[in-house]
DNA sequence: GTTGACTTCCCGTATAGTGGGAAATAGAGT
DNA sequence: ACTCTATTTCCCACTATACGGGAAGTCAAC
């Protein structure tokens, strides 16, 4: 099918106008569009209020229908959809499957996953919950919690998944300081035999942590020898670019 | 002009995509279109990332294009273009003159005003700042202060700005208590001789104070005979109503 | 298998969008 | 105040572009 082209150009404008408000001429040169046209899809834009004009002035803005439609997203699909491209890219990147938890009581619900393109490729967990010990994305969550939190997390009881699953309070109460300086957790195995796991924090705005980001695959092939600080990092920084894109929005 | 039909006809498609996440059968009910022309626009949306698949099927919903344009939008820019349909339609019911304010240390800082159609008006505060006491904005995000800082807040030295200006810590205190209660706060001629003045608090997702919404007259015609308690309330639900536009997002 | 509801695709038509250019307006410099 | 330039607004003839009816394809339920 073939994509219209008036949409496509006025995207292109209200694109232009998230990176800058701009009048007419300046968009006319960064599009690449006559004025005259931009100043026709401007007009059409500023009727449906996707965008605004700034002091009455002709320096356009995005307006009040783009905002208002955004919040109609509700967080959980926001994150999702925000994250999507990133996604994307870090699964490009790794080779390994990534995907997106939110805490649900004492544990992690996933909520989005891309797979690998590996042919071996470790099951989809979108849509499941695992408890906060056993999965990296779960103490990061614990590293933010107050410490109380933490310790009635910590004295409810905790199963034992595969036999290095760490179950030992204090060991965990060490881990959760190790995220914390970190800003990553690696877990070897804990949850499944054959899986490694490593996970970040995203925040938002008030720096709250509202979801984790993670990457995991089969234990014989990753972490790739000594990459475990490179792959930490790609995907602390992923994260944060998840983190920015929920970012400025209140 | 005349404003480009598929722009229009796009942004009615995601006027109602805000609302429900929908196929385009649906859709083409609801806007009255074909399903020929709801599915070319639909497919134009998505190659621009304005609409999503749920779950690959055909059923669509706003997408990640629009939620990135609309945190682009600074928080007070934000809340100034959320804000405006509802200070509009507020300026017609009352006949005064609405406004927002933010905080500002222990100012009221205000972002935007529409004018009263009266002859007779206001001044338009936008862009200035008064002190917290002297404004009912101010009660108001006191009200929303953790104690300790609301008496840091008395413990300074609080200005008299018309004979009925309250400076007494107490009687202060008395009003924020009282704006927790009744959400809302009236003062009369306490910063100007003349000026009476109602504001109500607008919230974020989660549920901190991020700005107020003001109604200001003159105090001959506002408010009018024992209209007090209809117009407070009328504040408070426009309040709301931009909290919730603000509202679901993160 | 059959039915019905929905989506995707095709294609002829003419409407609706386009863009060049002129006119009007705003802004900067002297 | 006046000129010169940059920018926006308006007009209009042209045809590229969007349109929508309808057919074909897909999917799900029964």
């Amino acid at each position: 099918m073939k994509i219209v082209q008036s949409i496509e150009r006025a995207f292109g404008i209200l694109h232009e106008l998230s990176k800058n408000s701009a009048g007419i001429s300046e968009l006319s040169r960064t599009t690449g569009l006559p004025t005259s046209t931009v100043a026709r899809l401007l007009y059409s834009l500023e009727k449906t209020e996707a965008v605004e004009r700034e002091g009455g002035k002709s320096v356009y803005r995005i307006g009040p229908s783009i905002v208002t439609m955004a919040s109609s997203v509700n967080p959980t699909q926001r994150l999702l959809t925000a994250a999507q491209p990133h996604l994307r890219g870090l699964v490009e990147v790794l080779g390994e499957a990534a995907g997106l938890g939110i805490p649900a009581g004492y544990d992690v619900h996933y909520i989005g996953e891309i797979d690998s393109p590996h042919p071996i490729q470790i099951r989809d967990w979108t849509g499941t919950s695992l408890p906060m010990h056993i999965v990296p994305s779960g103490i990061i969550f614990l590293a933010h919690w107050p410490e109380e939190a933490v310790e009635a997390f910590l004295r409810h009881p905790l199963d034992r998944f595969t036999p290095k699953t760490v179950i030992s309070p204090s060991e965990i109460r060490h881990r959760i300081v190790e995220a914390r300086e970190k800003g990553h957790v690696w877990l070897f195995e804990e949850f499944s035999e054959g899986i490694n796991s490593v996970a970040a924090p995203i925040f938002n705005h008030a720096g709250a942590v509202v979801g984790t980001l993670h990457s995991h695959g089969p234990s014989f092939r990753f972490p790739a020898e000594s990459m475990e600080d490179v792959i930490a990092n790609r995907v602390m920084q992923t994260a944060s670019a998840i983190s920015e894109t929920l970012g400025h929005t209140q």
